[in-house]
DNA sequence: TTCCGATGTGGAAGCGTTTCCATGCAGGAT
DNA sequence: ATCCTGCATGGAAACGCTTCCACATCGGAA
């Protein structure tokens, strides 16, 4: 029925439609100021004839793309593939096609800022949850495109995205409210990443100080953000000779390593000892965890539309917005035993 | 130092280095043939005016877009995010970009087959793991473009992927071994796709059979590949007259949804009941879970390697591949209680 | 009536490449 | 010495659009 073999451009359609190709483009791009009848007309023939537009043609003569750089570590871990989902949701009908650029392994990341390979291809750049380093920031701009960030305290960009303090605060206050005095914490850093202190691990010193308790060093224990590095560390904390009665975990997935290890090793958790993270991944509904959700999706979809606006050159959309957390209370806490 | 502001051509290129465009594109480009000081020359020059070449300029010349188009429902579930990590990992030194596009939902999914975004932006697709339609697959084929698919069972297309009936027979036949006669399973299936019968359970209904048991309906329940689906199921199961000794689940997810129920049952895992998933998803480790594991990230990068090879024209390398899953036993299976 | 602004339109000038074709030239074969 | 081959090169012609500019037309204001 249709020949996708022969390609028809706009020169077609204007000539079948009985007008010139300016009057044709204006028709078919909508906003210009064409005769009503004109554009039925036009676009009457472009349908017949399947006109597609050429994207790169209408790049090039219009200077913009049409297209967003997702840039992204590790999509395979939940929180950074909601986020491109909320990401694509909230860039739903403005036209604009997602770039994807995974950069977790430390080599892809160096290369991506040295190579820029988004370099002329999009017109404005999203940073999904990582922190964008001094050196990382000036190869950036040399893009010469808007950037935002989403999902993470990228404070150089307009950003939407959590307090990642205040997270840490609701998981500590809600083991200290139950009566929890030994509290180990299980802190995770991004390999590459030198953050000097992350603010869930200022939530964890804070809390104790304000309670009168003292940081025991043998508590904190410092890994990835992988579910294993969890496991590690709840070896080490169950190793000391007094245990902590509750552990938080900077994240959900470290919680769940840390839960493996204190069920392997024949205790109970809440009884024996209580286990908090901090995301709400699908699966800590699943295996009954306490944690503190943050909203995931939110913060994609909000940056997309932040985008959006600065796109569209709105006054004053590039105010970066922090979206509240809430514990979740599950199976995993209890009083300390005793 | 950098003037990102004027843009430099390569007309500019070529003036600076005392050639014709002509030979400085074919110097650029690399494979053409030119002398190779003229060659030093141009790139010296390119290098030092900070030169990149504008990527819609040369799609339209060329005619070739150096993209493909992601298309993946799911991005925020585990096996997804591998895969596609999997793909840009298959893809990297070939120069090309990946234009994500998520059609998780339903709506999503029509309008993609309906509007065809990635029209005439792309050179190839890489659909990931879903079935596509009759109806599906010839808006696609309208791209005219190469198509491949990761981790699916798109029969129409190259693809790469597991066996899942052998994937169910893994499971089924190490709960088979272990001594259960009274197992159920945990069907999953996607909400719009009409699979007639996933191999998953095939899997199932001949395991049994070959081991002269009766399938029980009562014995299969069916559900999303949801966790909570999982969960939900179980407790059905729970409440027959007879209760399954073992749960053959067609995803970790609803497995642990599974076990999530058993727990608060007050019965344990693996005591009282047995319980297997697929995928080996990272959780499945860190829950103890007994399941069969599937390469999630190679079959991406397989997928995109093949799509290299069909872009580049390659001879014979669009033939199929059935990666190979393995058994991976936890904590979560145990021979049936008495 | 004349003039002016608003509105709709056609067409040309880019946009920055790739690629084809013609040309110049060196060196080996005759 | 002459011819031919083949490599390296310059330049022009697409590629298919957007947008600017100029022009025509039409009412209404003066």
């Amino acid at each position: 029925m249709s020949q996708p073999t022969t390609k028809v451009t706009l020169a077609d359609v204007a000539r079948l439609a009985g007008v010139g190709v300016g009057t044709a483009s204006r028709a078919l791009s909508g906003s210009a100021r064409v005769a009503p009848e004109t554009r039925a007309k036009v676009l009457e023939v472009a349908d017949r004839l399947h006109y597609v537009v050429s994207p790169d043609a209408a790049s090039l003569a219009s200077g913009r793309t049409g297209r967003v750089a997702l840039v992204v570590p590790h999509l395979s871990r939940w929180f950074f593939g909601e986020v491109a989902e909320g990401i694509h949701a909230g860039l739903r009908g403005a036209d604009l096609d997602l770039l994807l650029y995974p950069v977790g392994a430390v080599q892809e990341r160096a290369e991506f800022f040295e190579r820029l390979p988004a370099r002329r291809k999009v017109d404005a750049v999203i940073v999904v949850a990582f922190q964008v380093l001094e050196a990382e920031r000036r190869r950036l701009e040399l893009m010469g495109v808007h950037i935002v960030a989403a999902g993470g305290q990228s404070a150089a960009y307009p950003y939407v995205r959590i307090d990642d303090y205040v997270a840490g605060r609701q998981a500590m206050d809600h083991l200290l409210f139950l009566g929890h005095r030994r509290i180990a914490m299980l802190e995770a850093r991004d390999p590459d990443q030198p953050d000097l202190d992350p603010p869930r691990s200022d939530a964890y010193v804070e809390a104790l100080r304000e309670n009168g308790i003292e940081v025991d060093p043998e508590l904190v224990v410092v890994g990835d953000w992988g579910g294993e590095q969890g496991a590690q560390g709840m070896s080490r904390l169950l190793s000391l000779r007094t245990p902590p009665t509750a552990v938080y975990a900077h994240s959900d997935e470290v919680a769940l390593g840390a839960v493996r290890t204190i069920r392997r090793a024949g205790l109970d958790v809440p009884r024996d000892i209580s286990v908090i993270g901090i995301d709400d991944h699908p699966l800590a509904a699943l295996t009954d965890l306490t944690t503190v959700r943050q909203p995931a999706h939110e913060q994609g979809r909000r940056a997309a539309e932040m985008l959006i606006g600065l796109l569209r050159g709105d006054p004053g959309v590039d105010e970066s917005v922090t979206l509240p957390t809430e514990l979740v209370v599950r199976g995993s806490t209890a009083p300390p035993r005793g």
